[in-house]
DNA sequence: ATTATCTATAGATCTATAGATAATGC
DNA sequence: ATTATCTATAGATCTATAGATAATGC
């Protein structure tokens, strides 16, 4: 039954990994700790040799998630040379995003959530949210650094409340208007 | 033990509200019927009498809470004549709201357990959507209602992703700072 | 007689832990 | 010998229902 360190440490991961997806999928209260566990080949009991609790798990699932959603943005960027502030906004406004969010932004999916949780959850949240900021700001035109600061949160919210709104909408013609008309606002100012 | 069907029906507004308050402090997972019964000043098992299910609540707590959400920025616009886009923005993204859910937009506290939901809450949700984008619209600039529609949403999206981001973040000062920022953009453009 | 509310409970979860098992790593 | 994982379970929830109670409304 035991396994090497090595491969103790890759289920490790795993688990963080297939947390990262249903917790975004189904809400942090939506998936329990053995059906997670079972979902990452492994049974519930082991959990608690990785984790000391399942929110413990939350906020290392919220930085992972972030962390891909970083890499998301700088290679979307790198690929649109003329305009990546632009080409970032349409990505993540896209009907895919909204309708994977197993895979998508972990603010948009857990941000109520991770809202409500302990103090470890948040910072993790908190600090994904940074970076993502950190790199938006980069691509923002404005004379400051305060400046560019300043317009890359304004995006950023907007796009988090694009994907909000668009999952809420029940008709699928209103939802991709929502997505068209935050696009539409980002790309064009 | 039985009321008379006017108290009956205060009961149940009752339930509704409570519900519309903790279901945004705490989440749709975070309250179970009997406490929630409890806080209303009723017992568990009388719940089903007034509703189907705790689904069926979430619905009519999400109708309600939106409802009182839409009176509030017909006030707010009504008191701010020259600028009543500006008001309601500015009314929208405070610390006020950031730190009383219970009391807030159910957009935020709620879109994500929302968007999980079945039929009946998503739509009660939805509608509550279009009624703030009704509201909206009308003040926006714009030559065609097509374009003060498209405001609106984009206008919409960055105060809901302003709270749920503002919410996220563990440092006070940042906190304020994406309030103060979501709040810039909307009213300088 | 009807019915709004109550008490009590069924049955299904949930997180976390205890102790057994068996392969790794010294 | 150590330890990663397993099985089994404790103890606390949760939604929903059954049946009793007692006041309303005909």
């Amino acid at each position: 039954m035991k396994v090497s360190r090595e491969q103790a440490a890759l289920n490790r991961e795993r688990i963080v990994e297939t947390a990262a997806r249903l917790f975004r999928e189904k809400g942090y209260d939506g998936i329990g700790v053995a059906d997670l566990m079972k979902a990452a080949g492994l049974t519930h009991g082991g959990f608690y040799g990785h984790f000391g609790s399942k929110e413990d798990l939350l906020a290392e699932a919220c930085g992972k998630a972030l962390e891909k959603s970083a890499e998301r943005w700088t290679n979307v960027a790198a690929r649109a040379p003329g305009r990546p502030r632009e080409a970032i906004a349409e990505a993540y406004l896209t009907g895919r995003h909204r309708d994977r969010p197993g895979a998508g932004c972990a603010v948009t999916a857990l941000g109520a959530d991770v809202a409500r949780a302990g103090e470890a959850a948040r910072r993790a949240l908190s600090n994904g949210v940074e970076q993502q900021l950190a790199i938006l700001s980069r691509l923002e035109p404005g004379e400051t650094d305060a400046e560019r600061r300043r317009r890359a949160i304004a995006d950023y919210a907007a796009m988090v409340g694009g994907i909000v709104l668009a999952r809420i909408a029940t008709d699928p013609a209103r939802s991709d208007e929502i997505l068209a008309a935050v696009t539409a606002a980002l790309t064009e100012k």
